[in-house]
DNA sequence: GTGTTACCTTAGCGGTCTTAACCATTAGCG
DNA sequence: CGCTAATGGTTAAGACCGCTAAGGTAACAC
């Protein structure tokens, strides 16, 4: 049973997380060639090694479906590309392409320029509290597929250093 | 020009931001008729005091014509209402109906409870935390047109919104 | 009354997400 | 070997959310 003070946490963040939402995605959408919000988040996990597409959609939290369509777009664009290993033709291994890198490089240079503005008139206590909330967004919804608790426990110390 | 500590901190607002949506989103989903997202907050505001379109529009951060469709929307399923004032025919004020105002106590209650079992593990430092953080994403977010200063008449200042 | 401005709506497009249904490949087993 | 599952992806259809561009009507100013 959620105590009144974790619920009012839930209110808050039911409210003001579509309104940042928003925001993020005009700056990507205004960044240039915009990949999409969820395109940011899936190349740059793509930077850091190739992956399978169930693997993809496990750690977004989103459908295979989904996840699948998502990765066309980003081939059609150029900025991934799709491969099945010899041994099992089943997957499908994702691999970032150069233009990918070099695309969320840029891209994600000009959106940060933008959020940074917003987030320079920040007391610099005012941004460490941000930073700090962010970190516990991260921990509590890093992999959780929302309506299905499948794993309960989650350590929420560990605040994600760097 | 950014420091690097606020740059830092748009990356991370760049990457989590869309995971905690999709949850959100999800929970909201699976709360029972889902009022989808968009429409939680906006039922949410309208719970205070009636608002303009525009006034709307401008709240949220979306343009006129998606807050025209929102509504229409709202309108649709029977939890809001428009009219349109007698002394000036051009405006249109949109109201809650009382249907609305249960569905948003019923929906988000539901939602709270799902989020609240996710937020039940963490430590109260760091639901601290959390609540810090998102305080000052409402500051910065609450009604931040995102990459057009349209006409500049908001300052930076009227922290405090609610 | 003509023109301008303010407010809202409609139309059309792209993106995100879902579920249901459908292939293709691999693995198990008689 | 051939049949049946299971695993991994894809397609198809549907609902929302956001945008721009292009109307339409009401109020205001001359």
């Amino acid at each position: 049973m959620p105590s009144a003070a974790t619920r009012d946490t839930a209110r808050e963040l039911l409210c003001i997380i579509p309104l940042v939402m928003r925001t993020v995605a005009a700056e990507l959408r205004a960044a240039g060639e915009m990949p999409a919000p969820a395109h940011f988040g899936l190349l740059t996990i793509l930077g850091s090694q190739p992956r399978t597409l169930t693997e993809l959609a496990l750690l977004q939290g989103v459908s295979l479906p989904t996840m699948s369509n998502s990765v066309s777009t980003l081939v059609q664009r150029g900025w991934v590309k799709r491969s099945s290993p010899a041994r099992d033709r089943r997957v499908v291994i994702i691999e970032v392409t150069p233009v990918g890198t070099a695309t969320v490089e840029r891209v994600g240079k000009a959106a940060e320029a933008h959020l940074s503005e917003m987030l320079g008139n920040l007391t610099p206590a005012a941004r460490r509290r941000l930073k700090a909330g962010l970190g516990v967004l991260r921990d509590v919804f890093s992999d959780a597929p929302a309506t299905r608790p499948k794993r309960a426990a989650r350590a929420t110390r560990a605040r994600t250093p760097a």
